[in-house]
Order: C-alpha cells, then structure tokens, then sequence
DNA sequence: AACCTTATAGGACAATCGTCCTAAAAGAGA
DNA sequence: TCTCTTTTAGGACGATTGTCCTATAAGGTT
C-alpha cells in the first residue's frame, strides 16, 4: 500500500479518536489497532504524538474550510450561511452530546496539558470567527462584525457544552432556535 | 498530624491540579509532591483515584452549596442574586482564562474518559441550574424557569469557553453585560 | 531474475502510571 | 515506661506509555 494512503488512514483513525476519548487518552496502540497496523510501524509515518497532533490539527483547518467554502458555494446569502453555523448543533447532534465541540473540547484539553500545538488548534476557532465576521459584514454589520461573531461562537459553544452534559435534545433545538432569533434581530437592525 | 487534616490537604491539592492540568494529567505524583507527603503513605487515605475524584467533586458541591447560600443570605433580589451568578466570569476571570470554567471541563474530560463519575460531575452543573431556575421562579418566570436558567448556563459556559482559548478580557466583558442586559429583558417582559 | 527503494512487523527501552505491601515512626492512654 | 493504634515513608509490582531500532517483506524497475 503507498504510505499516503497509510498516513491518511492513521489521521483519520487519530482524528476521530482524540475526538471521542481526547488526545492524552488516546495511544498509539489505540490508533495502531484502529488503522489495524502494527504498533512499531507508526514511526515511519510519525515519529512523535505531536506530529499526529499537528497533521490532524491541519485536516480538521482542510475540512472545516472546505465546509465553510461549500456554504458559499451554495449561492445562499450572508443570514443563510450564518444559520448553516447555527445548525451544525443540529447536524452533528447525536455526536455533539456524546463528545462535545470537537473545537473546544480539543482547544480545552491542549490548554490544560500546555501542549504547545495549543495556538493551532486555537486557528480553528480564528477561522470560524473571521468566517462569521465576514458574513456580518455582508450584512452591513461591519463596525461589530468581530463582536457578533464572537457572541454566536460563544452561544454556540456553550450549547454544545452543555448538551454534552446533561443530554439534553430538547435543550439544543431550543438554542439553536434562540440563536436563529437572535440572528433575525441582528438583521433586522437599523444602523 | 490528624488524618482528617491531611485528607483535605489532599483533597484541597488534588482539586487545584484537576482544575489546572485535568484529572487524567495528574498523577499521585503530583498531588504527593504538592501536599508535600510521600506517594505511598497516599494509599491510607485515598485507595484509588477515583475516590480522590469523588472527594474532590464532593468538595466542590460544597463549595458551591456555601456560596449560593451566602448570596441568599445578603439579603439581595433574586435579579442581584442572578447578576452575582453572571459576574462569576469576572470575579474568577484570571483563572477562567488561563484554565477554562472549573464545571464544564471537569465534565468535559470526565465525558471524553467514559469515567463513571461523570454523573457525579454533572450534579455541579445541576446544582447551579436548579438554584438559577428558583431565582427565576422567583423573579415571576415559574413557567420557564428551567429553560431561562438552561439559557443563562449556556451563555456562561461559552463565554468561558472562548475567553480560555482567546485569553481575550475585553470579550469577557462584553459578554457579561450582554447577558446581564439579557437579564433585564426576562425581568421586564410582561407575562 | 536480480536489485533497490519503500513499507511493515515485532520487540527492546527507559520512564511513568495506579496500586499495594511492609517496616518503622509518631502519638495516645495506661 | 510500656503498649497499642494511627500515620508515615519507601519501595516493589505489573501494566502501559512514547520512542526507537532492526530484520524482514513487498513493490517496482531494470
């Protein structure tokens, strides 16, 4: 087998562990098992955890940005790609209550570790948050583009938490409808 | 010195570092080295680490039981008794940015690790949303006090989410008298 | 077939983990 | 002071961790 097709195995293997388990609990024998390859063959294709780390870090920046650029693509307006973000929680939500953001249980978990692949992980969230501020701007929100993407980041973040922690389905629709409200009050806006 | 003593001087340590570092990244090692007491005398108090885990969490239900109580012993509103909750985030805002908000990543790794605690965990976040929704049961709101608590729970937890992984104190700010604005909406609407 | 690069398996390695045992020190009561 | 309980220190234990080495297998080219 060509050791691309290997390595991408081993990241995909590696991405949806650290998401689930974390990535201090998650071993190489985990990701060996997963990929099904044997334990001492992982370092021809990394020779650390953190290389792993860093070429998951880089896949999740490479999906996200492909996701944010289909949204474009759509040909939908700025309020419709913003209530795309919106409903992601709803999307992904059997596994969002299962295993939280896999945003900001990774940057929270590399920030408790002082792992210092922590300010690439943070790039996730500058890239949804300058990704929301342009969609403000398109609304003619450009003087608090930044501040309302950051207050929907935060929304959405904190409905992400705490449907992970009480399990709550119910909970998260009703977010996610206060969020799309919230939006329509932002529009609706004079300025 | 009395057992009684050293136990909570382990407990008191062990919860700072589970706080700091997360309950996985910190060994018996740390907590000994912290406490200053050798690794082995650890055993007669504490078998395993999870009893650690759940002394600790019962610690904190404690804590936080006595500092509830105390704001309904100053004699406040219950709005001023909400708005106390809110400015959590600036009164702890240093710790907060360096390491998270202390409920939602406890519940967060506990959740990664399938450990059976995590229940326990939970009931921190419960004794926080069912002392808001009595303020806003209170406040005249009995019909939907548990989804305005849920909301505000939300909004904290993701305002702490973001001012860990930004380390950005002017969004903090922002957020708080966003939601203590938010606040003065619930209370003057009419039902 | 012969050859050379690429990829793999298996295990050695030092370190650290949580757990557990045991002998000695400290303290209390007679 | 003697005795008995409580508390402590130190280390052994098996397992697992991330890292690294080496011999072998696979694949492609000539």
């Amino acid at each position: 087998m060509s050791s691309q097709k290997t390595r991408e195995q081993i990241v995909e293997a590696a991405d949806q562990l650290f998401y689930r388990q974390g990535y201090e609990h998650t071993s190489f024998s985990d990701i060996a098992g997963a990929v099904k390859i044997s334990r001492g063959n992982f370092y021809y294709h990394f020779k650390t955890k953190d290389e792993i780390l860093d070429a998951v870090i880089a896949q999740r920046l490479k999906n996200t940005r492909a996701m944010l650029d289909q949204w474009e693509a759509d040909g939908a307006t700025p309020a419709e790609r913003i209530t795309c973000f919106i409903k992601i929680l709803i999307t992904n939500q059997s596994k969002i209550m299962a295993y939280g953001c896999p945003v900001g249980t990774l940057t929270g978990e590399l920030a408790k570790l002082g792992h210092p692949a922590q300010s690439d992980a943070g790039r996730l969230f500058t890239l949804f948050r300058e990704w929301l501020a342009e969609q403000f701007t398109a609304l003619g929100r450009k003087a608090d583009a930044d501040q309302l993407a950051m207050h929907l980041l935060s929304r959405s973040q904190g409905a992400a938490t705490l449907a992970n922690a009480f399990h709550d389905e119910a909970f998260v629709t009703s977010e996610v409808d206060k969020m799309c409200a919230w939006l329509d009050g932002v529009i609706s806006t004079e300025h």
